[in-house]
DNA sequence: CAAGTAATTGTTTTT
DNA sequence: CAATTACTTG
């Protein structure tokens, strides 16, 4: 497909390939003579930039890959950010995650009195939740907490407050959240000197999963390409996921509004599943007849129909599933090829239990990362604190890994560690006397940390004070020192510090595998995902568990419109990752999660409709409690490949 | 004031 | 049922 200048816009169905457009459409700029770095490409993740930047590299004139800018929306923000650190006011930079976030409010609210046990007021995630929905929406704190958060009306001037504070806070130290990160960028588009630099460094503004941009995102996309001159623009309004995090899948439509000389070209034929999966797939496709999307199927081949299995609850599912995977990795599909979709990631507790039992290795993305747990945090507030010595949230995190320092400790020690003009021998003296020796350490590793040069040597001294304190202030302290063995190694080997903690931050690794152990896993692996971080993927065998009403659509979504259209659109993104089977289970017994081992009986999910079911195949039997065990048996072991021995 | 223990609570998705 | 929060003890 050739297409001159002007805006172009992609309405793309699932599996019709999306990415070799936006891969093409580079190449071809490139071809046509534009240079490769007057071309910034946006993507959602950042393993969709590596891939289209490699594929353009491959189709492309040589040269194309690495010249073109490319990244997630957060993660050029942050390079621009870096770069006009001064024009906006920053002496150092450091970017908390929603945990920082939290941690901040906690200690905002506490100094501004809005603790106690009388009555109850909102949290630090509260507040975050608030802040972040103002934000995103250019929407007054005070109408969000009317409309969004009544139960907290009657305190909303002290939310303000916090509020305000919490935003003067970041400024003051150089903290910024992935919020700040696209105000930021939009801040330096709308100066007119600034703004109109950056518009010339970009002649062609590419954007993938335009669906999932938020209002920010939007103006920061119209700030460089007003005219929409250079713009091209991909997504698919049925696959709109991410309206907790403040998109509107009406953005793709509005820009199409907007934009009236805008090329729209709709994609509809699917390189991806057979066509009785599509025939699902359309059917439970959401959005008016209008904008209506049909699939069809480019692919030949084996056709088999999607298929229901009924189960009794979730652990006859979980059997039900692992017989199935292992009987498709009989006939020769590799575990690689196979996938667990499900809608929260807590949902796959029984079928983990039963696939350790039976040692069929996984991978699991979603739900808790790596770069969540605690420790991992503990090592990049070190890491952070190399070169932003004013990073308040990293300090109360370190000093509070110290002995006999909490919270009441922490709020005396840090305003003087902050502090410039004090010398850390009046630090350790504020601290009780049998924590000194180990503070007196750990302010002494950092100053050496700074001092060296090369990037492994920093990385390893910043490991060296972490660790005496990681073993001490956890159970399983001595576990976590190992992970950050590894973490620091990691470390080491990046060609920038700071880079490399904003980088973890901004885009962490998806499976909470990754970092976390040693790579033994690179045979063959099922994967379990949730289905938002399956997102555009694709596997030749799904298996959807928990369809069920409360599970998928989730019960925290049945209570508005938009929440459960959102689940709607959620579903057809589950349905249409499969090539060429797709399993659905539906327990219909489900746990409930309040009060011990109560059960309530679920129905199929509602997006099974009775359309929908003619055009699966449902197993009659309902899979239900197993015989039991003999005792002695062995279960059932996938065997390595044994390839190590042959090479 | 911190750390350990008992009670309680509330559950999704992620850049 | 696990993780936060309230309460007690050192």
């Amino acid at each position: 497909m050739v297409h001159g200048g002007g805006p172009l816009i992609v309405l793309a169905g699932a599996g019709t390939g999306k990415t070799r457009v936006l891969t093409s459409r580079v190449a071809s700029l490139v071809e046509r003579g534009a240079a490769a770095e007057k071309v910034l490409l946006l993507t959602f993740t950042r393993r969709a930039a590596a891939e289209m930047t490699a594929r353009a590299a491959a189709l492309g004139p040589g040269r194309t890959a690495g010249r073109v800018w490319g990244g997630t929306f957060h993660a050029v923000a942050h390079r621009l950010v870096a770069e006009h650190a001064e024009q906006l006011g920053l002496s150092a930079v450091s970017v908390l995650d929603a945990g920082d976030v939290v941690d901040l409010l906690d200690l905002i609210r506490d100094e501004h009195g809005l603790t106690g046990t009388e009555t109850r007021l909102p949290n630090g995630q509260t507040l975050a939740d608030v802040y972040t929905r103002a934000v995103n929406n250019n929407r007054p704190v005070r109408e969000v907490i009317s409309t969004d958060f009544p139960a907290w009306t009657w305190c909303a001037d002290q939310v303000v407050g916090v509020l305000k504070a919490f935003v003067a806070r970041k400024r003051e130290r150089g903290l910024l959240d992935f919020d700040d990160l696209l105000l930021a960028w939009r801040q330096l588009l709308a100066d007119a000197v600034i703004g109109a630099r950056l518009r010339a460094r970009w002649e062609h503004v590419l954007v993938d999963e335009y669906q999932d941009v938020n209002q920010v995102q939007v103006d920061i996309v119209t700030g460089l390409r007003p005219d929409g001159i250079g713009l091209t623009v991909v997504g698919d309004d049925a696959q709109a996921v991410y309206g907790f995090r403040g998109a509107r899948p009406a953005h793709l439509l509005d820009l199409a509004n907007t934009l009236s000389q805008a090329t729209v070209v709709r994609l509809e034929r699917n390189f991806r599943s057979v066509q009785p999966l599509l025939d699902l797939a359309n059917v439970i496709r959401p959005g008016t007849d209008a904008q209506r999307i049909t699939l069809h199927a480019d692919r030949a081949g084996p056709r088999a129909r999607p298929r229901l299995v009924a189960c009794a609850d979730a652990d006859a599912q979980a059997r039900a599933v692992a017989d199935a995977v292992l009987a498709a990795h009989e006939d020769g599909q590799p575990l690689r090829e196979q996938a667990v979709l499900m809608r929260a990631a807590t949902h796959s507790r029984e079928l983990e239990i039963e696939l350790t039992y039976r040692r069929i290795p996984y991978v699991k993305y979603g739900g808790l990362r790596f770069i969540d747990t605690a420790h991992v945090k503990d090592f990049l507030a070190v890491l952070r604190l190399l070169t932003n010595t004013g990073d308040e949230v990293a300090w109360f995190r370190l000093v509070q890994l110290h002995a006999s320092v909490g919270k009441a400790r922490a709020r005396t020690l840090v305003p003087l560690l902050i502090d410039d003009s004090v010398d850390a021998g009046t630090v350790v003296a504020a601290a009780p006397a049998r924590t000194r020796t180990a503070l007196t350490a750990t302010l002494t590793g950092l100053t050496q940390a700074r001092a060296h040069t090369e990037i492994a040597e920093q990385a390893q001294t910043c490991l060296r004070l972490l660790r005496p304190l990681v073993r001490a202030h956890y159970l399983d302290g001595a576990l976590r020192v190992d992970d950050l063995d590894r973490l620091a190694g990691a470390a080491a080997t990046s060609p920038d510090l700071p880079d490399f903690v904003a980088e973890l931050t901004l885009d962490p690794a998806a499976a909470s595998t990754d970092y976390a152990k040693p790579p033994q896993l690179d045979d063959d692996y099922l994967t379990l995902s949730t289905v938002h971080s399956a997102k555009g993927l694709e596997w030749a065998r799904v298996h959807l568990i928990h369809a069920i009403d409360g599970a998928f659509p989730s019960d925290m979504a049945l209570t508005d419109v938009d929440g459960l259209d959102e689940e709607h659109r959620l579903f057809y993104v589950a349905v249409t990752g499969a090539r060429d089977n797709l399993t659905i289970y539906t327990p219909t017994r489900m746990h409930t999660t309040s009060y011990r081992d109560r059960h309530v009986y679920a129905q199929p999910s509602r997006f099974l409709t009775a359309e929908a079911l003619a055009t699966l195949d449902r197993d009659q039997t309902v899979v239900g409690q197993p015989a039991p065990r003999a005792p002695g048996t062995l279960p059932t072991v996938v065997l390595p490949s044994l390839q190590e021995l042959f090479d």
